[in-house]
DNA sequence: GTTAGCACTCTCTTAAGATGAGTGCTAATT
DNA sequence: AATTAGCACTCATCTTAAGAGAGTGCTAAC
């Protein structure tokens, strides 16, 4: 258990590291106006806090840092449920002033501001779509060869592929299909489309469709919807500009995990709903040791839709970020709800 | 005018300078097969070689490098026609070796084959959306509030947008309306559209929608068209591990304005038809100056569509990534071509 | 015109000393 | 018993010096 003099030393000690990336010594503490007592009791105290894992140094006699163990104390405990600032209050407000009715839109809006904001980098993952439910389904024949298929979705999120016309199909035999599945398949979720049609709407199309197997097989294709959550970025770059990134090989690695979305989007969907902070190797992947992630989802009703994430060396500013995000998530939800479900 | 001799010196310094990324010295030139004099020999003509500014030292007593005189004269004197490599030309055949029937994924599929296939960074503009014609607008009424507009061009690119639905729209009259711009607008390209609308169309609705002002208003904002062509990457941080890009500070640079998608695409869109090769500071960009551009149109029928381009150090594999720019963008073009002409 | 030879230059590496920030420990003070 | 002053010690960083190596420019010989 920690004194609180102990509590106190760490949490300078945090404070000071967050905001100048240097090592703090036990001399420039003892300046510090919360400290009441001489560097040399400072050094005895950071002696026992280095013991218990807490700080370390860079080396024997360089002042300490916080360790991993250190941050999430400082996370769990220190953090004094923090106000907004009321400039950053401010600009969040104004994401959500103009009337938005798409959602990519107020995503990837959130996503700019926020990495703007903070000079660290934003990730947004957008709902899985194949979650989303079939609104409408349509057929645009572009040439003799050649259709566009396109399925709106209740969310007003639109797929569409183009293909191939098998010959031999007429356009009226067309049409008659397409009403045919709009009805039977309005409102089902995109993911279950295929079997859908298969299980249940096949014998149907096979007693009123010519050439019901070429239809299918085309279609079947086209509805095979991806099935990951699209992901949205805000200063991709911005960890270059982090004085804790001076070392090429880190950056490399960094730029290159954030460039392979599939190992990120997982990462960061792996959090739990709410707010959740990832420290370091926390985060299990190599490329994240000096890394922060702070995640948190937004929902449409009790329903989690997506997660917003911001990442930061492990040194960033818990204290600004977690309300931030905390209130975009909540401002998100607040007009998504609106947005999907009055409707 | 340069000597055969002083030529073919150029040309050895440039090629190794390429493979190996170190100064040349006088020494190792002497000993490669091509060359046949000594080392002093060579030193008295890379004298002459400097002073006239086709290569250059990096300190007093260091071996030459090009400067960006040498390059160009290198790319437009001693690349002989180059035979593409027949593995090269196996792996893009394989590109469009299925049938495809997207623009998007030819070009999304080429950008990343290219940059795998070079370790370079890979750009394709897509072709600018707002020259497409319209095939068919659709709406897609979501809930009594908001309502999807979905524009389908001839070349099967879908736009679409999400809007308010003004109230006291009846469905039967936006229906009514649909139909009314599909039949006057279809063929128009979708920048012509708005224009078109009010000068032409606007009589003809006033007279069968009511409600007509709510409406257009709320179309005048759905047909605004980006108008910029889409931008595709393919290995984005490929870059930071090039030999050339030790320098963190350059590595920013070149990030960031790889990050500034409208300022690339200004800067590739610029280049003339064809296969055009931009080195250094020919770029008229501060954090090209290390970089090469090469950059290869691609057309349907005689109709510039868009733009590949490979984006690597001055001392990229020129007589590589020429060709390989050259039959990648033959390819799309024949692609294409069979794609939206045959119809 | 070409080449061998040589003095010279500059980078890079390594080592050594000087500086300074910071520590750990001990003994004195409160 | 807790706190603090004092001091020896450690280590990164900076500066300087020296040596090695790669390469050049110039001169004189071929």
């Amino acid at each position: 258990m920690l004194t609180d003099r102990q509590v106190l030393i760490l949490q300078v000690i945090v404070d000071d590291f967050i905001r100048y990336a240097l090592p703090v010594g036990s001399r420039s503490l003892s300046k510090k106006e919360e400290i009441s007592f001489s560097s040399a009791t400072i050094r005895n105290e950071m002696a026992d806090l280095e013991e218990l894992g807490f700080i370390e140094k860079t080396h024997t006699s360089s002042g300490r840092i916080p360790s991993e163990k250190g941050y999430r104390y400082y996370v769990d405990h220190l953090l004094a449920p923090q106000e907004l600032q009321s400039a950053d209050l401010r600009i969040i407000k104004s994401i959500f002033a103009e009337r938005i009715y798409e959602l990519e839109k107020i995503v990837q809006k959130s996503a700019r501001i926020l990495s703007e904001m903070t000079s660290y980098t934003s990730i947004v993952l957008g709902p899985a779509v194949k979650d989303n439910r079939l609104r409408r389904l349509q057929i645009v024949p572009l040439n003799r060869e050649t259709a566009t298929a396109i399925i709106v979705t209740d969310t007003g999120h639109v797929e569409n592929r183009t293909f191939h016309f098998p010959s031999g199909v007429s356009p009226s035999e067309v049409e008659k299909m397409v009403n045919i599945l709009n009805e039977k398949l309005s409102g089902v979720p995109l993911v279950e489309l295929n079997a859908k049609i298969y299980k249940e709407i096949a014998a149907i199309l096979r007693r009123h469709i010519q050439n019901y197997d070429l239809m299918t097989e085309v279609l079947g294709e086209t509805f095979k919807i991806p099935s990951n959550e699209k992901i949205f970025f805000g200063g991709k770059t911005n960890m270059l500009n982090q004085p804790d990134f001076t070392d090429l090989e880190k950056v490399r690695g960094l730029m290159s995990m954030i460039e392979q979305e599939d190992g990120l989007s997982e990462m960061i969907r792996q959090n739990p709903e709410g707010i959740s902070v990832k420290i370091g190797r926390e985060n299990n992947n190599s490329a994240m040791e000096n890394c922060s992630l702070i995640t948190a989802t937004y929902s449409v009703g009790a329903e989690k839709l997506g997660t917003i994430a911001m990442l930061g060396p492990t040194r960033m500013e818990y204290s600004r970020v977690i309300p931030l995000l905390k209130i975009v998530s909540a401002d998100m939800s607040a007009v998504l709800t609106k947005l999907y479900q009055n409707g």
